[in-house]
DNA sequence: TAAATTATTGCACGCGCGTGCAATCATAAC
DNA sequence: GTTATGATTGCACGCGCGTGCAATAATTTA
């Protein structure tokens, strides 16, 4: 366990800033605190001058209900934790970009954790959040991890998962349908008459690599292909120069790529043209995964698949207001579509 | 103003989930519930078996303190304000990362709040920081923006500031050596033998820009050189490429660019290629800034300016966490350095 | 004009916790 | 055995706010 004591000033200082509570606007119109609360409360009954009256002295007082009180009388808080995956990964943080904007949107409060690869800080980031009596936790990553999501309902959570599902599906999710993208990129490669193609897959075992796979397989059997190989290489850019690596270092012909996602994409790309001065599309075709910002740049113009980031957001907010407003109790699965941004490269 | 009013359950379901508190801890063990209070507080009269009684039947009972509660008595809460920069930015998503990341080791608690380009959710986030009683806000973005630094000022927010620094000097600040470290990289284009040199600007008026941009030609001077061109480009990609477009288009001769940032060197790099067939190292030297992960891809291979960025995240936490202690009135400035990465680009 | 109804407001309690103060207890000194 | 001295612990208050209930004022009805 993190240490749970709390720091205290060393000196006298003023233990708090002075601000200005609801009790100041009371004094200075002559009316209950009561009153003043109500005046922030939308359906209470107060008189509109009152209300308006209020409203304006607070403004003028530069006052504002202390949302740290509000949470404590009863309410349930409107804090939302968030489980972030790696920044590093370009389309996390756009996931987390888009994310955080329809929180704010929907004047949700997000404190985000960070779960360091390794360690039991799953626990950690639970604890705290437990602390700030949050129940709504937002798992935006995909990585394997061990089980949040479990963790998180043990310690009274409510999860919300994006890019991922929950096997029994007792979980909320909001998710791409990443097959049918990724069968909308194996048509497409055999469209581009491509004979000879090798799927890149992600890590096992996650619910994202198995859609995303499983769409790559069936998108070429529909067109009457099977892959000649299938690589387990990752979401990274090392992974993809690995699998370039292999598939160009076995000598085997290859004529099309289903990438698991961009990064690996553009790893695979590069090292394909600096190593083996193979480049796409004259040598072979290639599909991306995700359409992160790097896919569209002069050097690789990809062909991608592209993910609704912001209607995820906005969704998985959605469900977090809801869920904080008692107004969903059940699970809800939420599948949107991909497109196919077609680029240069198959 | 934004909507204060706050949700409320519709129908009659429990307004909380029961949670445990002191108060069942407490009556676990037949003691009061100061003490089981006391038990967490680092140095209060507590026999020590009595305390270590307690955390052991808080353990088994999954009591943890109410972090809401606790900052509703008086003393300051631990949750910290971040106004983050766009994400889109690799560099910013990174810095974001460590941030978090050193907060979380302090044991400090980040809210997160966006500003959209454009209009005034600045006001909208201070809003919300005062509204959860925040009092230190950590401003990680450079992008220009309206007086944020003002407006927290106004507020009664302590700003902190990373790569960037306020004028006057009355706000703590963290920041990279810049203006060091672009005269590193104006130095060792200087020392490839370039002799025409393009300084790639950011956009006007920021901090980070002007320390950049003074180190470039500082850097170049020192080995007597000066800029045959300064391009006021911006740090996106797209800046580099127009960048390029204007270098090579103007068809003046240039043996040297100083980017003003790896995204716009990236931009530059490949619409010199794309477009005009212009490759670094072979038709000219770059430098970039930043060291964002795509600046090591094989197919850009950028030598560029790194910052110290997991230092620059933990002390900027410790400087919240100072501030938060009631330790730290007056305004500190810390200068750390940068470094060169050498790779292919020059 | 008096009574019934309704619109508005104030009072008082509790949310979970920290802490000053007084009460209790164990221990040491007389 | 009695008193002085600390060491622990319990009590009670307040942090800022929402809200049920009673009290009051405004309005309508008889």
């Amino acid at each position: 366990m993190q240490n749970l004591f709390l720091s205290r000033p060393k000196r006298n200082l003023p233990l708090k800033p002075a601000r200005v509570t609801a009790n100041d606007v009371a004094e200075e119109l002559g009316v209950s605190r009561s009153t003043v609360s109500r005046a922030f409360t939308p359906d209470a009954f107060v008189h509109r001058e009152t209300r308006e009256k209020v409203l304006k002295a607070a403004k003028r007082l530069g006052y504002q209900p202390n949302a740290i009180a509000q949470a404590l009388t009863g309410r349930v808080g409107r804090i939302v934790g968030i489980i972030m995956g790696d920044l590093q990964n370009p389309f996390h943080a756009t996931i987390h970009s888009a994310v955080t904007a329809a929180l704010q949107a929907r004047n949700l409060t997000p404190i985000t954790a960070q779960t360091d690869p390794g360690s039991a800080t799953i626990n950690n980031a639970v604890e705290t959040f437990r602390r700030y009596q949050v129940d709504v936790v937002l798992l935006t990553s995909m990585q394997v991890e061990s089980d949040m999501i479990g963790a998180c309902k043990r310690a009274g959570l409510r999860p919300v998962l994006l890019n991922r599902a929950d096997p029994g599906l007792s979980v909320s999710s909001v998710n791409a349908d990443l097959a049918a993208g990724a069968r909308m990129a194996g048509r497409h490669l055999a469209e581009r008459h491509c004979r000879n193609v090798v799927v890149l897959e992600g890590p096992e075992g996650l619910w994202t690599t198995e859609n995303r796979s499983r769409g790559h397989h069936e998108g070429l059997l529909s067109a009457g292909l099977s892959p000649v190989a299938c690589l387990r290489a990752g979401y990274t850019y090392a992974d993809g120069q690995r699998a370039a690596d292999t598939v160009f270092g076995s000598g085997m012909t290859v004529d099309g790529i289903l990438a698991s996602n961009d990064l690996a994409a553009i790893g695979f790309l590069d090292r394909a043209r600096t190593a083996f001065d193979k480049i796409a599309p004259r040598d072979f075709a290639l599909v991306g995964f995700d359409d992160i910002p790097m896919a569209a740049w002069d050097g690789y113009d990809l062909t991608t698949v592209r993910l609704p980031v912001l209607r995820m957001g906005d969704r998985v907010a959605e469900l977090a207001g809801r869920i904080v407003d008692r107004e969903l109790d059940s699970a809800e699965q939420t599948l949107v579509p991909c497109t196919l941004v077609k680029r240069g490269s198959a």
